[in-house]
DNA sequence: CGCATTTGACCAGCGC
DNA sequence: GCGCTGGTCAAATGCG
């Protein structure tokens, strides 16, 4: 949104509201400095801010001690004193006077007069704490207010854009080749028209909207003869277009059956995440009990199936299960997206399946060349990850996979891949024969609020961040009990639109009753989220 | 006793 | 139609 919304620097919200924080004469870092539910692109201008905000400390400072410069000497006098305590800016102008004070009484006739008044000091001293705290608090509930409208406007702009572009490029171009469409390219086109404006789009609409309405060029390219080989199987049954209402019912229909088109959509996109893992579960925030576990073929480790329990019908499952050739290798898969509140914590890795659901399932671009869309993709989803993410559409359900098991921090790739195999959900990035096999990718620009973000956000600063989290991530990856964490907190990172594991925050991942935990996640989550 | 986990049964999709 | 496989259900079991 920083390049098409028309927001200028000086208009950002964040800007404005680094305006009010120097106004109030708080301190910018502290207020700000735990709250990582921010925008990747609203961190960058943070940073930016931080610049001019030390700029203007500094400035203000001197106007300070060129205009009272009696106190000056009061504030020598009271280095290491109540302003120890303090916590932002304002309370040292507060400190200082109570040290000038304190200074001037030590005559030891009034002592007890003097200690009183030193405790009413304190104590006022202590409620300007308690009162600064409670601004800072509703001045994060305002950021965090600011930061959703940031995130709505930003959604409203890719509305608009891709409406003129189905204006400009016409979007009908082929119906046969519509009707071909894989059921899971077909439902996700009627879960992002849900979130247009134009609701009363017939589902016709609604699917070339979201195929042809993209910006990106390379979705435009999509091979549409690559859908259909996707799921192969399913073509002779959808060749036909009057076969489609009975094989697609939810196409024509009330705005309830679109939901749940919409919902079973978001289940069949997987976020497959790859960390080794001595613990049975990686920690993700969420509460997960666990329903079943099967022996999976070509696999000795059972596979564990477990559905969100913080809110009762949440579609959202997982599941979980060793590498069948490294066994210290934690395969998690999501399913789904939450249908409720989720806890800061879990914002990370809710996030990450919804938004590279949304980019598997709510696109058509193709990979005739899938070094281009390894590229795209890579900066897309991993930005600033050194990690390796895969891309399939394996039938039936197509898959992104972070493989968070390479120690190489040099090796961010993204690929493609169409692996027609059953079972085999993922390929890895560096067998370059796979680039031939790609057969399918999302990376349509998507209403949806996570992939938008990448796209429109993430791609701006990648570089500046992917050097300091491929630093992390090379570290940290060094240590096997530590790359669970690193999932998740790459995850963080790809959900762009939500994550805030403050420290506090982190330390309540685990309140609920799932048993399973790696305590060892909590703190590295919270490291690479930063 | 309530809750979570375990585990065998059941179902659906798919291939032959 | 049958068998295989993945996924889910639900009764049984375990645990605090």
């Amino acid at each position: 949104m920083d390049q098409g919304g028309g927001l200028t620097f000086d208009s950002h919200p964040i800007k404005v509201f680094h305006q009010q924080l120097r106004k109030r004469n708080m301190d910018y870092s502290i207020s700000l400095t735990s709250d990582h539910q921010l925008l990747p692109s609203t961190r960058v201008i943070l940073d930016e801010m931080d610049f001019f905000s030390e700029k203007t400390r500094y400035e203000e400072e001197d106007t300070i001690t060129n205009t009272n410069a009696a106190s000056d000497v009061k504030k020598e006098d009271l280095h290491g004193g109540v302003a120890q305590n303090s916590v932002n800016t304002g309370l040292n102008l507060l400190t200082t006077n109570t040290g000038s004070d304190q200074s001037t009484v030590d005559d030891g006739v009034s002592s007890k007069a003097g200690d009183e008044q030193r405790n009413n000091e304190v104590a006022a001293l202590q409620d300007e704490i308690n009162r600064k705290n409670v601004e800072n608090h509703s001045l994060r509930v305002m950021l965090n207010q600011v930061n959703n409208k940031c995130n709505a406007l930003q959604m409203h702009i890719v509305t608009l854009m891709q409406q003129q572009n189905e204006i400009t490029n016409g979007n009908l171009d082929d119906k046969k080749h519509e009707l071909s469409i894989p059921r899971q390219f077909m439902d996700l086109g009627l879960a992002t028209a849900l979130e247009t404006d134009d609701r009363s789009q017939s589902s016709s609409d609604g699917r070339s909207r979201n195929r042809s309405g993209s910006p990106q060029s390379i979705a435009e390219m999509i091979s549409k003869e690559n859908q259909l080989q996707i799921n192969g199987k399913r073509i002779e049954r959808e060749e036909s277009p009057e076969q489609v209402p009975n094989k697609f019912p939810k196409l024509s229909l009330t705005q309830k059956n679109v939901e749940q088109a919409a919902e079973a959509t978001m289940r069949k996109a997987r976020v497959s995440v790859r960390a080794r893992s001595e613990a049975p579960m990686i920690t993700d925030g969420c509460q997960w009990r666990k329903y079943g576990q099967k022996m999976a073929k070509g696999n000795p480790c059972p596979r564990a199936y477990y559905r969100c329990t913080m809110a009762s019908g949440c579609p959202v499952r997982k599941q979980v299960q060793r590498c069948a050739e490294d066994r210290t290798i934690l395969i998690t898969t999501y399913e789904g997206s939450h249908n409720h509140p989720l806890p800061p914590a879990a914002m990370a890795m809710a996030s990450t399946t919804t938004a590279a659901a949304s980019m598997l399932l709510s696109g058509s671009m193709s990979s005739t060349d899938g070094l281009i869309n390894s590229n795209f993709l890579a900066r897309t989803l991993l930005p600033f990850s050194s990690s390796m993410a895969t891309i399939s559409a394996s039938a039936p359900f197509p898959t992104v996979t972070l493989d968070l098991t390479e120690k190489s921090p040099a090796q961010g790739q993204v690929s493609f891949s169409n692996a027609v195999m059953p079972g085999q959900q993922s390929q890895h990035v560096f067998n370059g024969a796979l680039y031939n096999q790609s057969k399918f990718s999302g990376l349509q620009m998507s209403q949806d609020m996570g992939a938008t973000n990448f796209v429109n956000q993430q791609l701006p600063y990648q570089p500046s961040f992917a050097d300091t989290v491929s630093a992390a991530t090379a570290a940290i990856t060094a240590d096997p009990n530590f790359s669970s964490a690193l999932a998740a907190a790459i995850a963080s990172i790809m959900g762009g639109s939500g994550h805030q594991t403050s420290n506090s925050n982190v330390n309540n991942n685990n309140t609920g009753n799932t048993s399973t935990s790696n305590d060892n996640t909590n703190n590295i989550s919270n490291f690479v989220g930063q």
